[in-house]
RNA sequence: GGGCGCAUAGCUCAGUUGGUUAGAGCGCGUGCUUCACACGCACGAGGUCGGGGGUUCGAGCCCCUCUGCGCCCACCA
C-alpha cells in the first residue's frame, strides 16, 4: 500500500473497514479491564452539521482512542437527541406544516421521519471523520428504551416529592405557545419607547406612572411607591384611576421600587416582568390577563382585544395622547427576555406546569459541581455561577407534541394524580387508562396529561440511559457514575446542570467524574459563526473530501480545551502535509527495513540512543498532556518529535549507517535499524488518537505483524522505558546537531547545494561539545558528505559554541 | 451593574510551579529537483509579551490599576 502516492480518500476507507472488521472500538462488556465511560452528547436533530460539532467532537474521540490505547475498556456511545421543539420546527420547515394544526399522530409521524433522516447523515459523517464511538450502543433519545428511563426519571423524581404541578404564572412563549425553563430565555437588547402617564387619583389629584408596556394598563392592578420616597409618601394607601380603562388601583408600599428609576412611581400588571409576578403572590393583588396564550390581546384589553401585544401598544399611546394621559415619552435601549428558539418576548402566563424542585438544592448543587473536575478548570466557575443565580424552579412540562410524554392521567373525579407503574413504561396516558381505580376516591374515569417533557428532562438523563438504569440485565451498559462528560461551553447551564441536578436526585452522586469543555469556532477575523451573516466555513463533509478525515481532525486537535478557535484553512494543509510526511517516512523506513530482524538488535550507537531518550521524554510529556485533556499541546509534542527530531534529525543522521553495505558495518547498521523501528513504531501510536487512519495505514504495513497487533486502535500506548532516559546521549546528540548546523549554515552562505561534497571542515568547539565529537563522527560525516571533520576544543568559547574555521567543497565533478 | 475569559512575531496560537539570548505553524526573504517527501529540505529576517504601577536579586508568568475584545448572568421602571 505505501507504494502509491498518499491517498486520504483510500487510507480513511480501508482503515474504517478494518476497524468495523476487527470491532477495534468495541466496548466488552465482560471484559475486566478498567471501564472508561463517556458521556457523548447527542446532537440535536436541527438539520445543520458544522463546523462547530466536528470542532468539539473530534476533542473528546481524541481522548476516547488515547484512553483505548492506554488499556481501558472504553465505554463510548453515540446518541441523538430528536427530541423537542427543535426537531419540530424542523419538520414544520420542511414540511410547510404547523403542529398545532395536524392530528397529533400525523404529525409525530413527520417528526420521526425527520429525525431518522438526520440521523443517518450524523451518522456517516461521524464514522467518516473516524470517530470511534461503539456504535452498537447508540441511542436515540425518542426511542424505547430511552422514552421508558426518561419516565422512569419522572417517577423517581415524583416518589421522593421532588416534582410538583403548579398553576402559576409562567415563562411563556406565545410562538410555540408552551412554557419554557429560565436557562431557555435570552436577553436581547431592544429600542423601545419609554412613557410617563398620568393616573388620576380617586380622592383628587394625579400621579406618573413611567412604562415601557402601556398596552398592559388594561392588566394593571396596583400602583407601587418605595416606602422611603420622601416625593410620594402621601400616595400610599390611596386610590388611583387606570386611564382609558377606569378601574381603580391601589396604591401600595414595596422596596423593589428603585426611586430613581422613571418617575419612582410603576404600575404593576398581569403580567409585565418577573417583579409583577413577584408583587401578585407577595401583595394578594387580583388577576387581569390581558395577554392570551397566542400574544394576542384579550376581551379585556377593550378596542385592542386581538391585536398582538406591539400592535396594541401603539394603538393604546394613541388613545392615551387623545385623551391626555400621555406626559411624555422617550426612546430608550434595553434588554428584554426572549425565548432562544424563536426570538420573541417572553410573557408569563398563569397555567398549570410540572416544575422539578432545584431551589431548595443550590447548596448541594455546587458542592456537587465541585466534585466534578472540570477542563478547563474555570468552566466549573461557570456552572456555579449558573446555580447561584437561579430563580425559577425547573418548568419541565410543554405544551408541544413530539417529546416524551409524563406518564400521568388525573381522575376525573377528584383531580388525584396518578402515575404510571414503572412495568408499564414506556407509556402514552392518550392512548392508554391506568389499572386499577382511583385509589383516593374510587373513580374509574381519568384525564390524560397531554403535556410533552422537556427536551432537557431526557437528555439529562443520558449517564442512566447509558447506564441502563432500571433495565433488565444482559445487555452492555456504562457503570456510574461516567468517566467524562465532554460538551461546549454554552449548554453548562443547561445539559451540564440539568444532568447534574437529575443524579444528585437520583443517586446522590456526581453523574461523572471529570467534564471537559470545549469552546466554539469562530470564524475568520473573529467572527461569530451565524447564518445570517453568511460566514460559516465550508459543509463539513466537503472539508473531509477536499482534505481527508486526518487534515480535518488535526485542524480541530490544533486549539486549547476551552478556547474559542478561529477556523482555519491553513490548518487544514498542514494536517495533510503531516499526513503526507507521515506516508513519505514510512516509505522510507520501509525500504530500510526489509531485511530487519525486530528484537535481534539493541539500537546501541550514541546517536540512536539519543532518540530513544527523545522519545522517552515525549512519551511522558504528551500521556500527562492527554490525561489533563490537553490534546492541543500533546498534539504539538508529537508532532515536532515526528518531524523535527526524527525526520530531520535522526533519519538524517542515519542514513549513512543505513545506506553502508561493508560488512565491517553490519552492527552498526543493524542498531540503526532497531532505532528507526522504535522511533517510527513509537510515534505512529504517539500520532495514532489524533490523526488515526494514515497511522493505521502505516501500522498495517510495517507494524501490526511484526508486534502482533491487528490495528493501532488496540496498540498499548508507549510507554518508553526508564532506560530510554540517556543524558550522555543528549549531549552527544546536541553536539551532533550543532555540527550539523554551522557546515549547513557554511553552505548556505556560499550558496551551495547540499548535494556538494565537502572535501573537509575545520571546526572550535566550546568544553561542553568537544568531549562528543568523537562519538557522533562517523554519522555526522555522512549526513553532511563531508570527507574529513577536523575538529578542535576551544577553552575561550561558551561551552556550547562552535565555530566554522574553514570548510572546502570538492571540485565539481569530472565534466 | 455582577461573574468568567482573552490581549505574546503580519496571521492563528503555545509558553508547565517566576530564572540564562521568548517558541511553533502559516506567511515573508535567500538558496536547493539532495537517491522518503517541492504537501519537501537548508539557512534567515521578524516581538520594548495591551498601557501604567508594585512585589522580587530576577516577571510574558505573581499583586494592583487602566484600556480594548469575547462569553454568561442581571437589568423589561
Amino acid at each position: 500500500m505505501l507504494e502509491n502516492p498518499y491517498d486520504p480518500k483510500t487510507i480513511d476507507a480501508a482503515a474504517q473497514e478494518l476497524w468495523e472488521r476487527l470491532g477495534v472500538h468495541r466496548f466488552d462488556a465482560a471484559g475486566s479491564a478498567e471501564v472508561f465511560a463517556i458521556d457523548t452528547p447527542p446532537p440535536t436533530v436541527s438539520g445543520s452539521l458544522h463546523i462547530g460539532h466536528v470542532f468539539s467532537y473530534t476533542q473528546a474521540e481524541c481522548i476516547a482512542r488515547f484512553q483505548r490505547m492506554r488499556g481501558k475498556n472504553v465505554f463510548y456511545p453515540f446518541g441523538f437527541d430528536g427530541n423537542g421543539l427543535p426537531t419540530e420546527r424542523l419538520t414544520e420547515k420542511e414540511h410547510g406544516v404547523l403542529g398545532r394544526s395536524l392530528p397529533r399522530p400525523e404529525f409525530v409521524a413527520l417528526c420521526l421521519a425527520t429525525t431518522r433522516k438526520y440521523e443517518a447523515q450524523f451518522e456517516a459523517l461521524w464514522r467518516r471523520l473516524g470517530v470511534s464511538a461503539d456504535w452498537s450502543l447508540t441511542y436515540s433519545t425518542i426511542d424505547e428504551r430511552c422514552l421508558r428511563i426518561s419516565q422512569r426519571g419522572f417517577r423517581d423524581l415524583f416518589e421522593k416529592g421532588e416534582v410538583y404541578l403548579k398553576t402559576s404564572p409562567t415563562l411563556w412563549d406565545t410562538e410555540t405557545q408552551t412554557a419554557v425553563a429560565q436557562a431557555e430565555l435570552e436577553g436581547k437588547e431592544k429600542r423601545t419607547l419609554f412613557s410617563d402617564l398620568r393616573f388620576d387619583l380617586v380622592d383628587g389629584g394625579s400621579l406618573t406612572i413611567a412604562t415601557t408596556r402601556p398596552e398592559l394598563l388594561a392588566a394593571c392592578v396596583a400602583v407601587f411607591v418605595h416606602p422611603g420616597d420622601e416625593r410620594h409618601k402621601a400616595l400610599a394607601g390611596r386610590h388611583a384611576r387606570v386611564p382609558l380603562f377606569g378601574h381603580e388601583v391601589p396604591v401600595k408600599n414595596d422596596e423593589k421600587v428603585d426611586p430613581a428609576k422613571g418617575t419612582g412611581v410603576v404600575m404593576c400588571c398581569t403580567f409585565g416582568d418577573k417583579t409583577d409576578v413577584e408583587w401578585y403572590q407577595k401583595h394578594g393583588l387580583p388577576l387581569r390577563q390581558a395577554i392570551a396564550a397566542d400574544g394576542k390581546m384579550t376581551e379585556a384589553a377593550g378596542p385592542e382585544a386581538g391585536l398582538y401585544a406591539n400592535q396594541a401598544r401603539k394603538a393604546v399611546l394613541e388613545r392615551l395622547k387623545a385623551a391626555g394621559h400621555l406626559l411624555a415619552s422617550r426612546e430608550i435601549d434595553h434588554v428584554v427576555q426572549t425565548y432562544e428558539r424563536t426570538g420573541r418576548e417572553i410573557e408569563f402566563l398563569p397555567t398549570r406546569q410540572w416544575f422539578v424542585r432545584v431551589l431548595d438544592k443550590k447548596v448541594d448543587l455546587i458542592r456537587l459541581g465541585e466534585e466534578v473536575r472540570w477542563f478547563p478548570a474555570h468552566m466549573g466557575k461557570r456552572y456555579k455561577n449558573w446555580v447561584e443565580g437561579l430563580e425559577w424552579d425547573w418548568c419541565i412540562s410543554r405544551q408541544r407534541f413530539f417529546g416524551v410524554p409524563f406518564p400521568v392521567w388525573y381522575c376525573e373525579g377528584c383531580e388525584a394524580v396518578r402515575v404510571a407503574e414503572d412495568q408499564e413504561l414506556p407509556v402514552d396516558p392518550t392512548t392508554r387508562s391506568p389499572a386499577g381505580p382511583c385509589t383516593a376516591c374510587g373513580g374509574t374515569r381519568w384525564r390524560p396529561e397531554r403535556d410533552v417533557m422537556d427536551t432537557w428532562a431526557t437528555s439529562s438523563e443520558t449517564p442512566q440511559i447509558n447506564a441502563r438504569w432500571g433495565e433488565p440485565a444482559g445487555l452492555p451498559r456504562s457503570p456510574l457514575p461516567m468517566s467524562l462528560r465532554p460538551q461546549a461551553h454554552d449548554i453548562i447551564r443547561t445539559w451540564a446542570f440539568y444532568t447534574i441536578v437529575k443524579s444528585w436526585i437520583h443517586h446522590r452522586a456526581v453523574p461523572w467524574r471529570d467534564a471537559m469543555v470545549s469552546g466554539h469556532v469562530q470564524a475568520p477575523g473573529k467572527q461569530k459563526i451565524s447564518k445570517s451573516k453568511g460566514n460559516a466555513p465550508s459543509d463539513p463533509n466537503d472539508l473531509v473530501n477536499e482534505h481527508g478525515a486526518d487534515a480535518v481532525r488535526y485542524w480541530a486537535l490544533s486549539a486549547t480545551l476551552g478556547n474559542d478557535y478561529v477556523y482555519s484553512a491553513e490548518d487544514l494543509s498542514r494536517g495533510r502535509a503531516l499526513g503526507v510526511k507521515l506516508w513519505n517516512a514510512a516509505r522510507l523506513a520501509q525500504q530500510h527495513l526489509k531485511d530487519f530482524v525486530p528484537g535481534r538488535d539493541e539500537p546501541a550507537e550514541p546517536l540512536d540512543r539519543f532518540m530513544r531518550a527523545r522519545l522517552h521524554a515525549t512519551c511522558r510529556a504528551v500521556t500527562d498532556d492527554l490525561e489533563a485533556y490537553e490534546f492541543g499541546t500533546a498534539k504539538g509534542k508529537v508532532e515536532q518529535l515526528f518531524w523535527n527530531d526524527l525526520c530531520d534529525n535522526y533519519l538524517e543522521l542515519i542514513k549513512g549507517r543505513l545506506h553502508d553495505a561493508r560488512p565491517e558495518r553490519a552492527q552498526a547498521r543493524r542498531a540503526a535499524q532497531a532505532g528507526l523501528f522504535d522511533a517510527l513504531s513509537t510515534i505512529v501510536r504517539l500520532l495514532a488518537p489524533f490523526v488515526p487512519h494514515v497511522c493505521e495505514a502505516v501500522w498495517q504495513d510495517l507494524f501490526a505483524a511484526p508486534l502482533a497487533t491487528p490495528s493501532v486502535g488496540r496498540a498499548p500506548w508507549p510507554v518508553a522505558p526508564e532506560g530510554w532516559a540517556d543524558p550522555l546521549a543528549e549531549s552527544q546528540g546536541a553536539t551532533a546537531l550543532a555540527l550539523l548546523t554551522a557546515v549547513r549554515r557554511w553552505r548556505s552562505e556560499q550558496k551551495l547545494s547540499p548535494g556538494v561534497p565537502l572535501a573537509e571542515a575545520t571546526l572550535e568547539v566550546g568544553s561542553a561539545l568537544a568531549p562528543h565529537v568523537a562519538a557522533v563522527e562517523a554519522d555526522v560525516k555522512a549526513a553532511l558528505r563531508v570527507g574529513a571533520l577536523a575538529v578542535r576544543a576551544d577553552p575561550t568559547l561558551a561551552p556550547d559554541a562552535l565555530r566554522l574555521l574553514s570548510a572546502r567543497a570538492l571540485p565539481s565533478g569530472p565534466a
